[in-house]
DNA sequence: TGTATATTTCGTCACATAACGAAATGATAG
DNA sequence: CTATCATTTCGTTATGTGACGAAATATACA
């Protein structure tokens, strides 16, 4: 039940919802989740750290860059078929179309230029 | 999204976790519910609010007391989905085993006796 | 009609959570 | 080795949430 409860208190919040589909198209850098949700980078990466106690997201360092991506293996079956129906869900909302766009700029851009925008100095 | 965000938000609670599975077995009158997870009448009416909001409940009254069920009418096919799948996965859980055990008790005792047992003078 | 009863609404308190900025960490590059 | 960069951790603040008791509401019964 616990952990049922981390999967819901998990998925009840927008920004994880939006990070947690911009995964679904592959792994990102902690840089270009952070230009897509416009969050301060702290913010972010708790996010994200709520995510993977969820067992939701894997993540992987390469570099001084962090990757992180959906989850293969869940905490439960159920967990895999909830969140398949959520992602499914999210399709078709506003918020999440307009992300889609955003994030093929961000990943475009590419992550050097990216994290020069987001953090280098004037 | 908002709406699942409240679904998600409905469901990352305990407290209704176990009223959500006792009403698998069928409706229940509220005073029913307040004996099985002990918390005050007025926790428990706000606990069934959030979750009528969120449309995992109908509610039905007769006379002076109160049926709530799980509902039918999902805001989203997913929705129903979701809840089928977290009632499952529940089923396993101690908690929900000894609840599903004082629910046998409380239902034997009759609404009258129970509510003269929970609201009665001494 | 008035009183008792079942449930909800309201006000309040303690605690959880999301946001931020500053400081710490860990890796690369010079 | 030192400086820089990407990310995380920590401390703080504002807001959200769950719990309760008291008061309001609605129905039944005398």
């Amino acid at each position: 039940m616990r952990d049922l409860m981390e999967l819901f208190k998990a998925l009840a919040d927008e920004s994880r919802l939006r990070l947690l589909f911009a995964l679904k198209g592959g792994e990102l850098c902690v840089c270009q989740l952070i230009a897509l949700v416009e969050l301060a980078p702290s913010t972010v990466s708790k996010h994200l750290s709520i995510l993977r106690s969820a067992r939701l997201l894997d993540s992987r360092k390469e570099g001084r860059w962090m990757y992180y991506r959906l989850s293969e293996e869940f905490r439960s079956p159920s967990a895999g078929k909830i969140l398949g129906l959520t992602l499914k869900d999210l399709e078709g909302t506003k918020r999440i179309a307009q992300d889609r766009k955003r994030l093929k700029q961000i990943t475009d851009e590419g992550m050097d230029h990216l994290c020069r925008r987001l953090f280098g100095k004037p």
